[in-house]
DNA sequence: CTTTTGATCGTCT
DNA sequence: GACGATCAAAAGC
């Protein structure tokens, strides 16, 4: 799959595509495309920082924050060297690896062991120190596959430019996370 | 089912 | 010093 161009772009054909990190297999089902600089809700909007690097760097890597203090968020990084493009990955069905997906996120329903960012991020054992890992195919490789039907929303989560429709999902998917925005936002 | 609240800390102002 | 690209548990319907 061609990673070099805008993340709005790249999003809707992650879907369905599997995610592979160590042993842990994940098909993606939710997604939130984040876009540059222009984007308030980017974390590139104030520009570089030694944070959001990663972003500007290649296509093909892994931008992972650390959010609210607790949680890792995995970010597959788009465009070209130079531009600040990514997608969130928001929710997964684990396809291979359970056993070791169990061993990080305990005892939940299947459909919640990668659903909702979080979730994730844990699932795939990945925390800030691993920002930058590229999908080479060695640690963590990245395979099309087919998407069912595809809808679109607002995205999760965000106070600035939440009404945008860069939020895609595959309908009637149960590992879709079922967040609820805070009502003081 | 929905709404509310505490946890927790790196990052940027 | 304030604020999150969040989650889970608890309490109210």
């Amino acid at each position: 799959m061609r990673l070099d161009r805008p993340a709005l772009e790249v999003a809707p054909d992650l879907l369905g595509a599997v995610l592979t990190v160590g042993e842990v297999s994940l098909r993606l089902t939710e997604v939130e495309a984040y876009e540059g600089e222009a984007d308030p809700a980017s974390h590139a909007w104030r520009g570089i920082t030694a944070r959001n690097a990663v972003m500007y760097g290649p296509a093909g890597r892994l931008y992972v924050y650390v959010s609210y203090g607790i949680h890792s968020c995995v970010n597959i990084v788009c465009d070209d060297e130079g531009r600040a493009s990514a997608v969130l990955l928001r929710a997964g069905e684990v396809v291979a690896g359970e056993e070791c997906v169990r061993g990080r996120r305990g005892s939940v329903p299947y459909r919640r062991l990668a659903s909702g960012p979080g979730n994730l991020g844990s699932a795939l054992g990945l925390t800030a120190a691993d920002s930058g890992l590229v999908i080479d195919g060695v640690r963590a490789s990245l395979v099309g596959g087919p998407a069912g039907e595809v809808r679109t929303g607002p995205r999760v989560g965000v106070s600035r430019a939440a009404d945008v429709p860069w939020r895609f999902w595959l309908a009637a998917d149960p590992t879709v996370s079922t967040y609820t925005r805070s009502p003081r936002a």
